[in-house]
DNA sequence: AATTGTATTATGTATGACATTATAAAGGTA
DNA sequence: TACCTTTATAATGTCATACATAATACAATT
């Protein structure tokens, strides 16, 4: 027998730990909706029964559980199903020491893509209050240094904001994700090479079309004024 | 001394726990760099040592550093720091059950605008064969019947390949995390209504766009292709 | 009735033992 | 020497038991 027809034939085996299986079984529940959101799940010494694993195996589950958000735990109460902060869940793991460099540039993509895609939801959803908000805060827009090409400070209050306008809670805990992020490419040095700044739509440009144009042109505005990003990620 | 003058002087107690506390420690210690990538962190005995706590504690920390994929660990070799798989880690929270109504609105609405917002990726980094590809996937579309508004295997097909062709390697794990969200939606009847196909840009007049047109087109046209699902999120 | 004390219960932590397994070391054979 | 096999070892994985801690419910007190 070759090693290919072995390959087809032999099933593979199980190579899941007592812990991956009763997390599966838990996560299986859920699934097939016999739990719910709200829903208490058995004590861990009921599961370590029920299932014939020690309580070790069982809590060691349910911590998983509790670090992606499916579930809390409390004393006294056991633990309950719960829905998960999706994007808050990844901020702990969003550390640009440990990311590597392909990774943090695609984080960096994906916000330019949201950032420009957003348009049509800041249109549908925008109050006048927001566009006054919108004004001061390009009002207090610190000047513009050869040195400094931005204040980061500055930059995040502006597009901030517009996450904000989105209405979009999980968008903006995206944007707060990525936060970190930010902070270490603006200081890293991993972009910085001197840009442009002429002829790029301003803060100040975003707020005009916001206020008279349309999502279409908004879209074109804001992939104008992130133009210096995408030329730095797109030269090499 | 009233309330509100006790709450601005008295400070909060530490309510953390142990594991709270170690977890915090190791996350600190990547934070200041003096661990990175590929380092080894020391073996569970020693950190129970070293930092005066049980095992378990440590284990329990250590647990929590692999789900969110900071480390992984080996029998015998001990725990390495990895740089984390950003969305596949959240794909296990991304439970249609579970998560609530709003959030899946709101995941809906992040890759609508990603998509929109992709085009300039999509223009920088796509191939002849990609074109290629592309167009036999349109062929292969299944006819449009009122019943079934579109097939979901064909627009994970298309799409998917749009989100490739971006090169992102992350932006295309979201989209993979957002599978059980799409099954769900279409098939809940979350969004059923019948919708007004004509006049929207079809999966070849994206194709089209591609191949002769330009990011500002593409965001165009994929903002008129995505039209029935912006009317659906907008109408309530 | 409202507050304070008290018992209870489930999670959190500690300890010690053993199981499992991937690596490294030792040994044997060509 | 080089390669394969066996054996030892060291780390994580699992088990069992006990106790600590905190949140709840309920009783007691004013």
């Amino acid at each position: 027998m070759t090693l290919t027809t072995f390959r087809e034939n032999v099933e593979l085996i199980d190579t899941s730990s007592l812990v991956d299986k009763v997390e599966a079984n838990l996560v299986k529940l859920l699934q097939e909706r016999k739990l719910k959101v709200g829903d208490a799940i058995p004590k861990e010494l009921e599961l370590s029964e029920t299932l014939g694993v020690s309580r070790t195996v069982i809590r060691e589950a349910l911590i998983r559980l509790r670090v992606i958000g499916l579930i809390e735990t409390k004393k006294k109460k056991g633990a309950v199903i719960t829905s998960p902060d999706v994007f808050s869940i990844l901020s702990k793991s969003m550390n640009p020491y440990i990311l590597d460099q392909d990774t943090l540039r695609e984080m960096f993509e994906i916000r330019l893509a949201l950032e420009i895609g957003m348009a049509d939801f800041i249109f549908q959803r925008i109050r006048p209050s927001d566009i006054v908000e919108l004004r001061r805060i390009v009002e207090s827009e610190p000047i513009v240094t050869e040195d400094q090409i931005f204040n980061i400070e500055h930059e995040i209050a502006f597009h901030g904001k517009l996450y904000e306008i989105t209405g979009n809670e999980n968008m903006k805990k995206f944007q707060k994700m990525l936060l970190p992020i930010f902070d270490y490419v603006h200081n890293s040095g991993l972009l910085k090479k001197t840009v442009n700044v002429k002829k790029f739509v301003s803060h100040k440009g975003i707020v005009d079309v916001i206020e008279n144009g349309s999502p279409e042109l908004l879209r074109n505005a804001m992939r104008n004024h992130l133009e210096s990003h995408f030329e730095r990620i797109f030269e090499k």
